[in-house]
DNA sequence: CTGAAAGCGCTAACAA
DNA sequence: TTGTTAGCGCTTTCAG
């Protein structure tokens, strides 16, 4: 490759090679039908050029990108960050990139991603909304690529992958149930239902488990918890047993909160499992590193990551927006040490 | 705004102004010298037709396209994925968005995100490379604007944006010292130079800083660990114990090491701080959630991001690759309850 | 102050 | 099998 001063263009290779632009352009398409001389002569002179075709142009004429945006809140989340990486991947593998917009829970910067597909900039916008209210619906009316991540259904008109909150929190409990523990704590739990969330969804979940097993539901067993971090989920446990409460399974509804509940229990010598069984929600990394190894539920990172490229995927390829359409993906168990059912 | 069928083009509010494309891209681009009555008349076609301009054709013209690239081993990684978010803010604040290569730890795909480059995708790359090797500086080679991020110094022919990892190390030994610990474990340290990596960069710190003060250095105190996980952490403190080893303070190469360090040693009913100190390093967000909340070193995440980017888009300004550099980033202790010197 | 016109680098008809 | 040419949508001289 000569390192010439001005990048080399299609014209350059052309005129190099003795060719037309159609014919280094169609060479660089794999356009079958040409003389096997001709392309070498290209071939060398691309080489011989160092020429790289240039995506701006590219992408001009074709109408695409090869990029999508994914739009969360907070890549510091662990759960959003295991789920960007999932995505980039995922996206890779099908030859293309991924922007990443982070709108730190910011409900206009929630909009603007959507306003931002008007632009042209990306092929699809894969958006994780926090924020966004039933009466901001509109912003994301278009015709663009479009899936909605996460739990808060409203009628968006795109496909929606949804976690399946209420079904994994329901599992989670239920194998507590089989393991024997009939007195359930939920940290991070709350009654109140106004808002749909995964702290509303999880535990009605949670409830839904024990109504269907016939165990009663004990209010001082549901512990809302401000932030999901370790230390509410630690300060959580030293209430409740403060106030005698004392539970032989705790379901913390993330990781998180769960890592505070096993080291608070452990600081107790309180011993997990065989006092109390714990089980946390997000299967995060870390989570098979906690002594013990904690049993948690997996959301279908994998899953969720896969399902929304496809979706946008398919929507670029037909060069529009998807009908509405929720696709619920399963949560798994993941049995660890924490919660054993023997 | 109309829902017309087709995107309207600088044309049609061109038409339906009255006016010439170029009098319509002038009031785009704030050009002054304009009669308010042609600039409301363009205002008005362009609310009108809910016209956005196309990025493409604009980049195609500028050369230029509002992104860059941020390419890094792992958004699971708890610190990369601190690292990215706060590039992202960042870059967002200077009217940039980011491109996310996750590389996975792969020689391949870190020259691959370089060569990239060549097709004028992004205006720029900011690299945090871990499998790159000396003899794969060429690949980075151009004109093209370029930041390395990271502790691997390799020649490369840009501005490398470095953690101060010794520095920070001897810091946090430093402080243990200055608390009143003379045994003090480094779970995480390697007595191996021949890679500099972050681990032997850190011992390094930790070594001098004990020179510095004039305790002898102890190998049984330098526990390596595969990986960096809790998992680890608290085995090396269990491994350490069992073997008679009894160290007043630990210094751990990470947060996630640290974490299981301070579970292990609470489970073990030795009192953190009271019998040992702790010390992480990286700062991660669930570090003021330990308990204690752990101490640890930042090691400048905010800095190294806005200096990250600071340079890159000098050079995209410049329109030019700026010369080799080295920019240090200082490290900074988070005092917190695990490590009080008093 | 405004408009005409020439491209940016490439692809896609269509001709040859 | 290869070449010619007309744009993609925008910015930018340069006249007027």
């Amino acid at each position: 490759m000569v390192t010439g001063s001005r990048k080399a263009t299609l014209h350059d290779v052309a005129k190099r090679a003795h060719v037309s632009v159609a014919s280094v352009s169609n060479y660089l398409n794999d356009y079958p039908y040409m003389k096997p001389a001709t392309r070498e002569r290209i071939r060398k002179a691309v080489e011989e050029l160092g020429y790289v075709a240039n995506s701006q142009a590219r992408n001009l004429r074709s109408g695409r990108t090869g990029l999508i945006s994914l739009s969360l809140p907070d890549l510091n989340q662990i759960y959003f960050a295991e789920l960007a990486e999932e995505t980039i991947k995922q996206a890779r593998e099908r030859g293309y990139r991924v922007i990443i917009e982070s709108t730190g829970n910011d409900r206009r910067r929630e909009i603007d991603s959507a306003r931002a597909m008007a632009s042209n900039m990306t092929d699809g916008l894969i958006l994780s909304p926090t924020q966004l209210r039933a009466e901001d619906v509109h912003e994301l009316e278009g015709d663009y690529p479009l899936v909605i991540l996460g739990e808060r259904i409203f009628n968006a008109p795109a496909p929606h992958v949804v976690m399946s909150n209420e079904m994994g929190a329901a599992m989670a409990t239920a194998h507590l149930l089989r393991a024997g523990c009939r007195t359930i704590a939920v940290v991070g739990g709350t009654l109140d239902e106004s808002v749909p969330s995964s702290r509303s969804m999880r535990t009605k979940g949670y409830l839904g488990a024990l109504a269907e097993h016939g165990v009663a539901m004990d209010p001082s067993l549901i512990r809302e918890c401000g932030e999901w971090t370790s230390a509410e989920g630690a300060k959580a446990v030293r209430e409740m047993f403060a106030q005698g409460v004392r539970p032989d399974g705790i379901f913390a509804l993330n990781d998180l909160l769960a890592f505070g509940v096993i080291s608070q229990l452990r600081e107790m010598r309180v011993r997990v499992p065989e006092s109390v069984r714990v089980i946390g929600f997000d299967d995060i990394d870390e989570a098979k590193y906690t002594i013990p190894p904690m049993t948690t539920v997996d959301p279908g990172r994998t899953r969720i990551a896969a399902l929304a490229v496809d979706s946008i995927l398919a929507q670029v390829e037909a060069g529009k927006r998807a009908p509405r359409e929720r696709i619920d993906v399963d949560c798994r168990l993941v049995y660890r040490d924490s919660s054993p059912e023997v």
